[in-house]
DNA sequence: AGTGGATATGCCACAGTGGAATGTCAACCC
DNA sequence: GGGTTGACATTCCACTGTGGCATATCCACT
């Protein structure tokens, strides 16, 4: 039994599914919210591995409803080999970063460019940070769901304290999504950071 | 021309051949050193986009050296390509995140062990970002290096900031991996799968 | 000469990814 | 009631990424 260890997409179905039985679909839209922030997943991905595990015993299909409607309820061995998974320490996290590539081969590249380059990011980032502190005012949260959400609003503010400090490491203007940060950067010794209290943030600089 | 656009990882070997010849195992480390805090590669992805951009006319094989060594060299074709690329928007990032997982599918997990898989992940992120900070007091790096590994400075103090959230959240002692018991036990008597367990406990921290 | 380790390239099998293609049904409109 | 639309549901395929293995070659040291 335990045929190799069960990867973590797979891992994470069985998690919801433990929430009572549902179809791909469903699984689709249902990790797209609840794990979608951290941990990207395609249809394709879902069913392949909803097939699977129909093969090895973890899940089984119900009645067929509308649309070819096929829901999946977990077995015995898919809790076990749920149980099991979540046991396990997890991996370190594995980020792709385009963007960051770009900047790192940036000498090859116009400042004015590069700098439009950021300023596009800097906004998307923006409205994502925006969006999370929507979110975790607006909703009343499972505390579990509130964590992790806390990561995207930690990740979304330190992105955008570093979009200000590339801005000055490489000599850029930021301007053209409105200039804001800038002063702050002065401002921060004086110790009126947000809410995070945590490090004084050292300022190398000296140029 | 231009068939299909180049991948980053293939571009990123033409921007570092713009610094000379280099052979696959050159680029390896270079591609190790310089990207892959955030574009992970292996050996063997390297050799393949070298076969191929060969193929293609992008680079060209020099004189074999010692040890087989084959050193490649961009060709106006490659340099076009490369231009082409960087000049095009970075797509978003795309972070995997095993242990966020583990977080957000927390609740079927005992809080002590989950407390000690967040306290063995702090303790890497703390390395990390010691690691990080020597280097960018002991060299002196190109400015756009010193830009990404600035990312991962503030990266790593967010994830950090994180850490200590957490576990307030969740009401989870910080500290060492040993605590297991004292947590968790009156939480747990609200019944299994209640997906309504909203009032989110949020004590009053003092640490 | 022999051994072991760092350098160097390449192959293979398989897992993961993204997007296009296909199919199915409900609802709405004339 | 026939036709169109669009959301729902699944599958396919080509590409990308991963990790391990199989070769060599060369160097230093015995």
């Amino acid at each position: 039994m335990t045929g190799r260890p069960l990867n973590a997409t797979a891992a994470s179905l069985l998690g919801f599914l433990h929430e009572g039985p549902k179809t791909g679909w469903d699984l689709v839209s249902t990790a797209q919210e609840r794990i979608g922030k951290f941990w990207s997943l395609t249809t394709s991905q879902v069913y392949r591995e909803l097939a699977a595990m129909e093969r090895k015993g973890l899940i089984e299909a119900g009645e067929k409803g509308p649309r070819d409607r096929k829901p999946f309820v977990l077995t015995e061995a898919g809790r076990r080999a749920f149980a099991e998974w979540i046991e396990r320490e997890p991996g370190d996290e594995n980020i792709r970063h385009p963007l960051l590539l770009t900047v790192a081969l940036g000498e090859h590249l116009p400042a004015g460019r590069l700098a439009a380059i950021l300023a596009e990011h800097r906004k998307k980032h923006e409205h994502q940070l925006a969006a999370y502190e929507q979110e975790s005012i607006a909703e009343d949260l499972p505390p579990h769901a509130a964590a992790t959400l806390d990561f995207g609003i930690l990740y979304e503010r330190a992105v955008l304290e570093w979009f200000g400090r590339v801005c000055d490491r490489l000599d850029l203007e930021s301007d053209d999504a409105g200039r804001v940060e800038r002063v702050s950067e002065e401002d921060r010794r004086s110790g009126a950071t947000d809410p995070a209290r945590r490090s004084s943030p050292r300022r190398a600089a000296g140029r």
